[in-house]
Order: structure tokens, then sequence, then C-alpha cells
DNA sequence: TTATTTTTGACATAAATTGTCAATAGCATA
DNA sequence: TATGCTATTGACAATTTATGTCAAAAATAA
């Protein structure tokens, strides 16, 4: 199964479109070293960022930002005994929401 | 299904044993105030404080720490889109760390 | 009313996040 | 080696977010 950051999977993208750092940092208007940080998962990215990137790389914004989420969620929760008790209960939550609300 | 927060459940629990704010927050060490705001999801709960809790109450510690972690994921992604696809995603990974590390 | 409990908000402190920058490192090529 | 370009690192300030403390106000019960 993929072990793949989503930072290193940013990296991939930006080396198959033959892109720089620097290009791409002055395209979304951040800082190189902020960008270079957040390919290797130093820093973290925002949904933002992502959407930016997916649209310059011409990549399934979608799966970018399932993996982008599901990071977060792993990152928060993913040493717990309970993470996966955890996420069941979440889901189900979500998809309760999901009906009663919006 | 159950749309309680675990707020209103540890208020429940706090009022079945027939104690005060006042008590359970010298207990447990924290100011009245906010254990009044956790328990209406004014200030966030964190896993030492519903571990005690838990104990003081005499109620499963599993049961409320799920509650709470999966609270902490709905708050994070819930209002997402692809909150569900990146919690299926999260799962996947949880389990493969399962395996691999530890 | 009086006593007790709970809620609210203001404020200060602390912690985490973020942006900026410059120095350094790495790498390719002349 | 030297030059030029790219990427990494770390220090620092600025900003944002979280946390602790307190007292006044509101709610509740006796």
């Amino acid at each position: 199964m993929s072990t793949e950051t989503i930072g290193d999977k940013l990296r991939t993208l930006r080396e198959t479109n033959e892109l720089t750092l620097r290009k791409v940092a002055a395209l979304i208007d951040i800082d190189v070293a902020i960008l270079s940080k957040m390919e290797r998962g130093e820093r973290r990215l925002t949904k933002q960022i992502v959407q930016k990137l997916a649209k310059i790389y011409k990549h399934d914004t979608e799966e970018l930002l399932v993996l982008y989420l599901s990071e977060k969620v792993v990152y928060e929760i993913g040493d717990e005994d309970l993470a996966l008790k955890a996420l069941q209960v979440a889901e189900e939550q979500i998809k309760y929401n999901k009906t009663k609300k919006k």
C-alpha cells in the first residue's frame, strides 16, 4: 500500500513538470523555503496551496485533497490505540451530519 | 444515532455522580470556568482530562476517549466534502502503520 | 433574600504557526 | 577549480491560537 506522503507526491509532480521550487513558489506566492519544507513535511500544507499546486501540475485536485486531509487526520490521532475505533465513530457522525444538516 | 457530544456526556456523568463543577475541578486541578467551558464545548478537552474524568465518574475510559478522538476528527475535517474519502484513506494508512511499525 | 453553582467575558501568558531572510549545501557543467 | 543555479537549513520576528486566572453576572435552589 501507499506509504507516500503528499509532500513526496507534490515533489514528484513538480519534477515531472520540470519546475523549480523558485518558479512554483513564485506562482503561488510563497517563500521558496516554505515550499521546500512543505514538500518535505516540515511545514504544514494548506487546502488552498494544495489546490493551487494541483492546478499548476494539472493533477486531480480531489485526489490530492483527500491525501492532504487524511494525512491531517493520521497526524492528529494516528498513534492512538483507539484510532481505528475513533475513525469509525467519526465516519458515522459525518454521515449523520450530511443527512441532517446543510 | 448519537448526536451527543462528549461534553454533554461528561456533564451527564457528573450530574449522575452528584458532583459540582467546583468539586470536580478541584479533583483534576483545573479552574471551574474551564471545566464548565469544556462541558459546553467552548474549550478543548485533553486526553489526560478525559481519562481523569472517566476515573472520577467510574465510566469506561475507552468509550470516552473514542468519543473524544472522533470529535477531534470531525472538528478538523467534518465539513469537508471529501471528509469520508479522507477518513477511509486515513483508516488504511493507520492499519498499514500498525502492521509495519511499532 | 441568601447561599451555592454555573456561566460569561476580560485579560495576561504561553505555545504554536507562519513569514522572512541569509547563509550554507548540493549539483551540474564549463 | 570556479561559476551558476537549485535546494536546504536555521535563526529570528511577527502573528495567531490556545491556555490559565480571575471576578462579575446569571441561574438555581433553599
